[in-house]
RNA sequence: UGAGGAGUCGGCUAAUUGGCAAGCCACCUGACUCUGGAUCAGGCGAUUGAAGGUUCGAGUCCUUCCUCCUCAGCCA
């Protein structure tokens, strides 16, 4: 893997502002961060920027970086999603060592500074129903009014607050609020809720509590129970930040996190919002959260996209607080890169034409010599089976071929890559007129595509033996949209709409070389001259099934669309 | 129209904090090649949202304006 963008890698604002505060001695020179998901979905490659981020800084300020499960919410949440999400924060290459935690470890405390909050008169609780709190609320132009509830005594808000605790309140009709500012300009300020009722199990408290803390709140709190120095989110956050701050300071905790925000990660042709991913799989436009269109960590394991990869995507597109809109390329090329140094070479063929060489004697096979990865020499060399029957990609043969094309067609002579040079001789058709079959002949001076002669040829072509190659089923993965920005709807259109109707080709007969009986799922390798794949983890033995991951570049396709082949 | 943010090559990000606007992706040439891959060499491409101002000198400081994003959950 390249490492020149490390070069560039702690130039970033989040890395100067660390940086700054180490040199001014804050914090007694620690770095602490943490990653909060919650676990209400699986994560995605934005978390995955996330991830990079806090467990990268962390690493190179020689500070640590806590998982912490951000589960105040019952009513969304479930250990399914804790299980999967510690489960990808590994695969990702991170670990937080014995730094586990929960919001939910902290609702005795939560509840706790609640109280204190009643006893310093800055919350109470508040009787208005749902909907007479939004009118109270005012709007962005007009200032709010407080409520009626707002100037109850300590004692009377100590009391409910116990009462709501105790659950002799119903879901909706208490809530406690921070008193802070009903005329606020920030909305954020005008009294949030910091509790509300929910008689709901918890995934790991179950049925203790019945009044849960509200984001801000135990999210400020839970950063400074922890220690954590710099606390890192998202840009819609950045109008809470004076929240977070009020509550620590009103509190007079000990510490006191900076919040520091960045742009979220957007990527062209997909969508990232939790909502939008959950729709496609319940509306079943993907096959699931691990289908390999999705921008899952999830569906890009099952794609065959590495770890690394992401790491080194992460890496390339940086860190700013404006918005942005990453092109896909980007986490293409991030993919080749590592998978050129790294996925074992073979050959197989999607679209299978036969090739019959009628001057190579029948029942004869040769094992030829085929080298695993040219890139690197360690991972060595195989043997694969010659034979007088063939098949080779059908896009490999023009009958009639423009100026510009290289490959097989009648009279031409192209190398069978690590095989012989083969000479195009005649063609069978069928009754429609298709070629279903070609004839070919060999020069035997030519084994293992050698030139004694020192001739050139054009184009150097895969092939399988038709005696020897496995079958396989092939999975042609692309976009799953075709709007750069589908989640933008600013047409008015639903991204739906913009949904790639081919962003998913099955090939159900395709041959493989044999090497591959056996491939092991999640294997990764190099169709030689298509692109790199991905045994499927429900591929079996029996039958063999391959996901593409991402193409080879494609000179001649592009010369071939943009019309310059001849 | 309230508040908070953000505007730098086609995309993403830098700029020693006032000193020649740099890198990556994409794109284009060429070399090389038993993958039309990879690699290598080179190239294209931004009057830094706009207009003023301060200054010997402004992406950076000041003023005005424009555009875009976020916020009116008892979600996070």
């Amino acid at each position: 893997m390249t490492t020149n963008v490390a070069a560039t890698a702690g130039s970033d604002f989040i890395r100067e502002i660390i940086t700054n505060d180490l040199k001014a001695g804050k914090n007694g020179g620690r770095v602490v961060t943490r990653f909060p998901p919650e676990p209400n979905g699986y994560l995605h490659i934005g978390h995955a920027k996330s991830i990079c981020l806090n467990f990268g800084v962390a690493r190179e300020f020689g500070g640590v970086c806590h998982l912490r499960f951000d589960d105040t919410n019952p009513a969304k949440e479930d250990v399914e999603y804790v299980d999967a999400i510690m489960e990808f924060v590994h695969w990702l290459g991170f670990d937080w060592g014995d730094k586990l935690f929960y919001a939910s470890d902290y609702f005795a405390k939560l509840h706790d500074f609640a109280v204190e909050l009643i006893k310093r008169g800055k919350a109470y609780v508040c009787s208005l129903t749902p909907d007479e709190m939004r009118a109270y609320r005012g709007t962005l132009t007009e200032p709010g009014k407080d409520s009626p509830y707002r100037s109850r005594s300590v004692e009377e808000n100590l009391q409910l607050f116990a009462e709501m605790r105790a659950g002799k309140h119903e879901e909706g009709t208490h809530v406690l609020r921070a008193k802070i500012d009903m005329a606020s300009p920030n909305l954020n300020l005008r009294d949030p809720a910091i509790y509300r009722i929910k008689k709901a199990e918890h995934h790991r408290t179950g049925d203790t509590w019945c009044i849960y803390p509200m984001y801000d709140f135990a999210h400020a709190l839970s950063d400074m129970i922890e220690g954590i120095t710099h606390s890192l989110c998202t840009l819609e956050f950045e109008d809470h930040r004076p929240l977070y701050d009020w509550c620590l300071e009103t509190l007079e905790t000990p510490c006191h996190p900076q919040q520091i925000e960045f742009a979220r990660l957007n990527l062209s042709y997909t969508v990232m919002s939790k909502r939008k991913l959950l729709e496609l799989v319940e509306g079943g436009y993907v096959s699931g959260w691990d289908d390999p269109r999705m921008p899952t960590l999830a569906g890009l394991r099952r794609r065959g996209v590495t770890p690394e990869a992401i790491r080194d995507f992460c890496q390339r597109i940086g860190m700013a607080k404006r918005d942005s809109l990453v092109d896909m390329g980007m986490l293409e090329y991030s993919v080749r890169d590592d998978l050129n140094h790294r996925a074992a070479r073979v050959m197989a063929v999607l679209r299978p034409l036969k090739l019959v060489i009628e001057n190579y004697p029948e029942g004869q096979v040769e094992e030829m010599d085929a080298v695993n990865n040219p890139e690197d020499p360690s991972m060595g060399s195989r043997k694969v089976p010659f034979a007088r029957e063939l098949y080779i990609e059908q896009d490999d043969f023009r009958e009639d071929p423009p100026k510009k094309f290289f490959r097989l067609s009648p009279g031409r002579e192209v190398r069978l890559r690590y095989g012989y040079l083969v000479t195009c001789t005649g063609v069978v058709k069928n009754e429609k007129g298709e070629v279903v079959e070609l004839r070919c002949t060999y020069d035997p001076a030519t084994r293992g595509g050698n030139t004694p002669d020192g001739r050139k040829v054009k184009a150097t072509i895969h092939w399988v033996s038709a005696a020897h190659a496995r079958p396989a089923e092939v999975r042609l993965y692309d976009r799953l949209f075709n709007h750069e920005n589908p989640g933008l709807e600013k047409d008015g259109k639903d991204y739906k709409t913009h949904l790639n109707p081919s962003s998913l080709e099955t090939l159900p007969q395709c041959w493989v070389e044999p090497s591959l009986a056996g491939a092991a799922a999640g294997s990764r390798l190099q169709f030689e001259r298509l692109g790199y794949f991905c045994v499927d983890p429900l591929s079996t033995a029996d039958k063999l099934v391959f996901n593409r991951t991402v193409t080879l570049k494609d000179t001649w396709t592009k010369l071939e669309q943009r019309g310059e082949v001849d």
